[in-house]
DNA sequence: ATGGTCGCTGGGCGA
């Protein structure tokens, strides 16, 4: 089963782009972020004709995920538990019926800039909740993956310029502190366990040629249950997204599992 | 180089 993260940056931008893709690539599961669209407003059909179950959990102008599923899903919910006041649609979950059901649970987690400061505060507010679900997922030993946007550079090799980071909320310590406090809950972040090669990337600014420059970040990341990552046999970047028309600034990234 | 470029939206924020 192959499972697929991306962030679109706008489901109206990528109205062309995100179908040509998912033909290509043929993904049974595409978890999205930022599809920057209400509900209502998704055009699901576009997937649906494709074959694919839509489930959304939007808002208007910003943020936003979904789940596109060729297999039935099951116990869809919405929202990171946690904070009953919090309104930003960053967090959807729903078991993916395969011959092994895989909890999948698509994440965009917040930016954080600028740090510190309040948006900071939230970005590592956020993450706690994030390692209390992980911890409810993992007493239930069954396979689960979090997977999307974290926007997280995990270590100096997932920049091409770390030295440009170093202050950033997606380097700052506290940042990474909180994604590895994650990690060592027994999680398998499956791009590092099936590449060993530094200088591979998710993310490439619009800005400054910085796609022309590999200047890029790895931020999209899937983190993989004991369970799940006893399945993995594959974890790979669509690297060659970015170079297209009207790309995303993410690509996709994709796990293969033996489920 | 304190810029640069996108997307959503309808002015300015978010990234």
């Amino acid at each position: 089963m192959k499972i697929a993260t991306f962030n679109i940056n706008g489901i109206k931008a990528r109205i062309e782009t995100l179908p040509r893709w998912l033909d290509e690539a043929q993904p049974d599961v595409a978890l999205l972020q930022e599809i920057k669209s209400v509900d209502e407003a998704f055009p699901r059909e576009i997937f649906e004709e494709r074959g694919y179950t839509v489930e959304t959990h939007g808002m208007k102008s910003f943020n936003g995920v979904a789940i596109l599923s060729k297999l039935p899903l099951e116990d869809v919910t919405r929202g990171l538990p946690g904070d009953d006041n919090d309104e930003q649609a960053r967090y959807i979950e729903a078991t993916v019926m395969g011959e092994r059901p895989i909890r999948v649970c698509g994440l965009y987690l917040p930016n954080g800039n600028p740090a510190p400061g309040p948006k900071y505060d939230y970005k590592l507010a956020w993450m706690k909740r994030l390692q209390a679900r992980a911890e409810t997922l993992l007493a239930q030993e069954e396979p689960f993956l979090m997977a999307g946007d974290y926007n997280i550079i995990p270590q100096d090799e997932d920049a091409a310029k770390p030295e440009d980071w170093q202050e950033d909320a997606l380097a700052r310590p506290e940042s990474r502190a909180a994604y590895r406090r994650l990690l060592n809950l027994g999680l398998t972040e499956a791009f590092r366990a099936r590449n060993k090669m530094a200088g591979m990337y998710s993310f490439w600014d619009y800005q400054a040629g910085a796609w022309n420059r590999n200047n890029g970040i790895r931020i999209d990341h899937f983190l993989l249950s004991p369970q799940c990552a006893d399945l993995l046999l594959d974890c790979q970047i669509d690297k060659e997204e970015r170079g297209r028309s009207k790309p995303s600034d993410h690509v996709p990234v994709w796990i293969d599992l033996a489920a």
